[in-house]
Order: C-alpha cells, then structure tokens, then sequence
DNA sequence: ATATTATTGAACAATGTGTACATTAACATA
DNA sequence: TATGTTAATGTACACATTGTTCAATAATAT
C-alpha cells in the first residue's frame, strides 16, 4: 500500500545518504554542517529541509535504515545455522564486518551513540533470552546491563581496529570473559 | 612559584564553573550556549573569551579540575585501608557518591565522554595492576578494554540511579561478573 | 499533452561565535 | 593615600549556520 518513491526523489535522498555517510568518515557528526551535506549531494538547500526537518533526522533516518538492513534484512545469510549465544554474537560480528564500510564510520567515532542505542536495543533483547547461561550472583539488571554494554565495548573495539577482526575469536573470548 | 589568582579572576573563573555545571545539570553539552553560560554566571561577553577559548575548552578545564579533585585529592580520606581490587573499586566508587552533585551532571548525559575519558586512562593503570588476577584465556589488550569499559558502563549506571547505590555491593557484583 | 510534484536558487530573519577596543573598576604596592 | 597594573565591561562588528519562504523551472506520471 505504500505508494512507490518519485525518482527524483529516490535519487535525491540516496545523493543525501551517501554524502552524509562519505562525511562520517573523516568528520565527527557535530562537525558537519548542512551546508557540507548539500555541497557534496549537490542538492538545494530548500531540497534537504524538503527532506528532513533536521540534521538530526537525518541521522535517525540513516541509523535506522542501516541498522534494518544489517540486523534484519542480511542477517539470515550468515552460514551456517545459529543456536547458542556464542554463534548469536559471532552472526552479529559477522554482519558488521560485512557492513564495515558503514560501521565503522558510525561506530568510529563518538557520533555512534544514536546508532550505538539502535544496537543496545537488540541486544538487550538478545541477552536477556540467555541470562539464564549466566549463574552470576547478582542482580539481573545489573547483569544485563553489564553483558550489554561491555558487548557494545567490543564493538566499539572492533570499530576502532578497522574491522579486520575474527568475529569467531572475538565472540569466543567475550563468552570467556563473562562466564 | 605559582603567582596566585587576582580575587577577580578567581572570581569570575568560579561563577563561570558554577553556571556551568548548574546548567549541565538540565541540559546537554552541546545545546548549551557560551550566552547561557554568560548568562547565567552573569560576566561579560569578552570575559568568557578572556579566560577561556572554546566553550570546549571550558568543557576541558571543568573536568580536570574535578577530576584532580576527586582522584589525586580527597581519594586518600576513604575509611579503611585498600588492599585489593576490589576495595579499589569501591573506594573509587564511594568516592564518586560523596562527589555526586558534580558527577551526575558529568556522566548523567552524553556530555560525559570527555570526563569518562580521564576516567578511563584512570581505570586502564588500575585494571592494568590487576590482569594477573584474572586467569582468562584470552588476549590481554581484550580483557583490558573489557574491564575498563564494563567498569565504566557501571559507573554510568549508578550516575543514571543518581549514585543512590551502595559502593561495597556494586564493585563486589561487578568482581562476581567478571571473575 | 497536461496536470502534478520535486527541485532550484535566492533572499530572509534569527541565532550563535569569536574579536576588538575604549572605558571603568578593582587590585597590589610603596 | 596615591599610583601603576590588571581585569571586567559593554558595545559593536564580521562571520557562519540554521531553517523558512516563494516564485520559476524541470521531471514525472497518467
């Protein structure tokens, strides 16, 4: 029921998208004004407020986008068959470092908090369905908050070493680490 | 050898702090402006610019200050002797609640990074001392960032509970989760 | 061929940044 | 108390960024 996009606009904001993420690259988000965003997408600047209200939407929109296409689309290509919480976290590992040309841009650097909470979202999830792997005295929400966020460290981690990383080995040596 | 501060400029730099961490209190580093801090402190326009160049800069200084304060300072009043790592942490811990007014505003927010930034070069050397304990079969470089970053989403999560936690439990779980 | 819709560029007000400078007030010292 | 030094003030300034408006133009769908 969702009526397809115009052309122009697919195109305008794909040329917005991209300038936006070539940007990420080498600019921390605060630092990148609209006005860089519209010179190097080439569009008028009544065209990107056309488009989003803000720059922060922008990157919403950009976060949430990459992320539905990492965590929900591709992630069932990862070979072989997933079962246990190990090969959960190696699949996601997986994904990123397939993604590494997106990831590492919003995961990089400190502009990675929103999409960064993307993530913590999943995996807050995630953990929570294998707590019972972990018989750790001590309170359950302070458990998961642990395994989240020290997970999201290893991300971050693996961000900052450019994504040439085994995500077998790192998944086995965070299971390690917390069991 | 150092000429002590003229009152006004001692002054001038305190009202400064002050209505800068009050309004870190409400808001986020980057929506605040060099005019609500002006503002607020009530000083000139050229004032701010004389004692300090950025507001980052500012950002900078606020955070070594009590960075000092807390660490190098009062850290020798803590009750007790400190032995292990463990009582190290809590001491660090306990030493944040009695700072709490400061440190909620400074790690409450996304404005924290800078701040957890000293934190974290403060906690690598910790941690550091203390690998020998940790008999896990795993690179070391790995099991560093684990500890220092786990540690420091702790430490975002009792600023988040507004440090009404008990120092003693929280470093004794978080030793339990990562032993 | 035509009606619809997106893009454009230019102009605009509003807000924020950082600097310059002459004037005024507070300070230290003798 | 008188004097030279230093800090604070306010105003004004150039500049950058944001987000809006609008009429003209081009691409699109039918």
């Amino acid at each position: 029921m969702v009526k397809a996009m115009d052309r122009r606009q697919r195109k305008t904001r794909e040329a917005i998208f991209n300038a936006f993420r070539e940007l990420l690259e080498k600019n921390r988000y605060e630092n990148i004004t609209v006005q860089d965003i519209i010179d190097r997408a080439d569009v008028g600047r009544s065209t990107f407020y056309s488009h989003f209200e803000t720059k922060d939407a922008l990157l919403k929109a950009i976060c949430s986008d990459i992320f539905d296409h990492i965590f929900r689309g591709e992630i069932c290509e990862y070979p072989g068959e997933t079962h246990n919480l190990q090969e959960k976290l190696a699949h996601i590992l997986w994904h990123l470092k397939a993604n590494k040309k997106d990831i590492i841009g919003l995961l990089g650097c400190e502009s990675g908090e929103l999409f960064m909470s993307y993530i913590k979202e999943y995996l807050s999830e995630l953990f929570k369905m294998h707590l019972k792997d972990f018989s750790k005295d001590v309170p359950q929400d302070f458990l998961l908050n642990h395994l989240v966020c020290s997970f999201c460290a290893t991300l971050k981690w693996c961000a900052d070493k450019k994504m040439n990383i085994s995500p077998e080995e790192i998944a086995r040596d965070f299971i390690r680490v917390v069991s």
